[in-house]
DNA sequence: TCAATAAAAGCAATCGATTGCCTAAAATAA
DNA sequence: TTATTTTAGGCAATCGATTGCTTTTATTGA
């Protein structure tokens, strides 16, 4: 299967006896060109079947019309609807989006940020892999001169425009409302403390412990539980502890607290009377689960949204920026049944 | 923020004292370099933080390395596992991705289309949207020299590779276990009959009927049921005949058939004893729905992984390429308390 | 009818990397 | 030392579209 020469503005141009100058304005309704030779051009570049070559025209003006995207997964429901949420505003705008995923490493994460640079692409858009730890990448997108925005998980040391949710503030909310519910030991899972995410979520934690006048007990403190089975796993560690805990807050995502869930189940503890679960992240099982899981939806769509915004500089009416080019986004508690006495 | 000039081959060329055409060569390992001048240049561009422009260098070449993925919702788990199973293979090729959603609606579709011959993609992966009618725009992804990948959805008509699901074969497997656990009243929610996918299940479900002589009752055939409320809506109304149906196959997707679980729990049906329930595509709350439910497993990740795999013509052993240049995969009938009387 | 002005079209450089071909320099052989 | 072969490096065209500038043509006014 051979290549077939594709049509350029140079075959329009002769075909017709003019100069691709004039075919390349016609086409982008450039000055200069008769009504009468534009039409000409327009009808025989639609009959010749002519594409523009975007990479030309890319190369002369620069400008490249493209983002990048690199995510953990791709697969991940909050990411994937986050870049969904780009998408939406992206092609709007006529924007294509290159994406890549790090697959949680870092390693790969710089090759991701080469791709992209080398692309030229307008904008990189990146959330951190797992494995983050050093910027020295990110730094070198910004000194290419790319706009650099990162989202959800960021490394907070660099300057430059980020869209968060305030984990923090949704975390000291879940927990205050377990207090609320008569919640004493409040067991937390925790993520890996190099992403800023999960450290703010563990400040909103001790906040609302500490503010609520209950003791933080370092044992109910379980590190790297943020997968269903790392969950599971500390969830069966904590309910044979000595004095177990009443309510567990799984800070990492649902997957986490539907680990927890089954554990307990398993074990035949009731939930919620005998113990609270509360996610994160409000995944589509939360409602199915039983009992709901009660979670923190982070409006991911609309944080992509924000993101893509926040590049063209043109936010929804209701997000507002502030003065170091950081968005935040509010996450929403969603109280279900795993926490309702 | 004004955009730094980046350093080019030129650059590099002039401080050194060289020709761009030898930087050019040092870079790429081509010959007639000699191993000093190259160690140099290496050296230089690492300093001068050179970074190749890919977009020259496609536009000289002609190839641009990127592959283009066009789909109806990027946060559909199916086709977030597609694309992380593309992403998979082409990026160890060094291949980027540039991904479009449709959003169901064919206009857009062709947008993306065009989006992407414009960019000289070096392929375009499709499945086409639930509003897709004709396939002109996928017979000029081809003029324009193109290869094309459809997967999944597809223009059956067309001649191009194609990964599909053996979904009839699925369907009919499905139904024949409903047959084999005493189901005799099998309902059908069955999808939007343009699209391939959803008449070929139908196609299955019909066959098992056929082959175990059963009635097919067309009042039990419930058209465009490929939501969960549309499958809960179909349910009820399956429900209230004066002869209502012993199981349903919701061949649209697990959410129809979760549909039908709620209506079933809601009106005190029990399920399975009193109705069996089989969704398609195992969904991540399959396993967490009381009961858990009978589903179908696409292998969605294998799929998107031996698309790349066709285009790079070098697919998995135990992958089987018939000569029209056809893939299909076999799905995986996963058996689930919801059809288990 | 002719000059002055405006509109249309052509020319050629440019974006940055690649590559076929050619020349100069170095290495080898005679 | 000279002739021959390698090797290193330079030159310039090329990919296709864009765009500032110039020239030609058409239009307007006197």
């Amino acid at each position: 299967m051979k290549q077939p020469k594709r049509v350029t503005i140079y075959d329009i141009a002769k075909k017709l006896n003019l100069n691709p100058s004039s075919v390349s304005r016609a086409l982008n309704n450039g000055g200069n060109v008769s009504i009468a030779t534009k039409q000409l051009i327009l009808k025989t570049a639609e009959e010749m079947n002519y594409k523009v070559n975007s990479v030309a025209a890319n190369l002369r003006t620069g400008n490249n019309q493209t983002i990048g995207v690199i995510v953990p997964h791709i697969n991940q429901n909050f990411f994937s609807n986050v870049i969904a949420g780009i998408e939406e505003v992206t092609y709007q705008k006529g924007y294509s989006l290159v994406i890549c995923q790090s697959n949680e490493s870092a390693e790969r994460e710089i090759k991701c940020v080469d791709t992209l640079t080398n692309q030229h692409v307008s904008c990189i858009i990146i959330s951190v892999s797992a494995d983050f730890k050093d910027s020295s990448h990110l730094e070198n997108i910004q000194k290419q001169g790319i706009p650099l925005i990162q989202f959800d998980r960021v490394a907070d040391e660099l300057d430059t425009m980020k869209v968060l949710n305030d984990n923090e503030s949704a975390a000291m909310e879940a927990v205050s409302h377990m207090i609320a519910q008569g919640y004493k030991r409040i067991a937390l899972l925790e993520g890996p403390q190099n992403l800023n995410i999960f450290r703010q979520r563990k400040a909103g934690y001790l906040k609302a412990m500490k503010k609520h006048n209950l003791p933080v007990i370092p044992e109910l403190i379980m590190e790297n539980a943020w997968t269903k089975e790392l969950g599971a796993t500390a969830t069966r560690t904590l309910l044979k502890l000595a004095e177990p805990p009443d309510a567990i807050f799984a800070s990492t995502s649902d997957f986490a607290a539907l680990g927890a869930l089954e554990v307990a189940t398993e074990m035949n503890i009731q939930v919620p009377q005998q113990l609270g679960i509360c996610g994160y992240s409000n995944e589509s099982f939360g409602t199915i689960a039983n009992p709901s899981i009660t979670t923190i939806d982070q409006h991911s769509i609309l944080m992509g949204k924000t993101i893509a915004q926040l590049y063209f500089n043109e936010p929804d009416s209701g997000i507002s920026i502030s003065e170091n080019q950081i968005v935040s986004i509010r996450p929403e508690l969603i109280i279900r049944n795993s926490t309702l006495k």
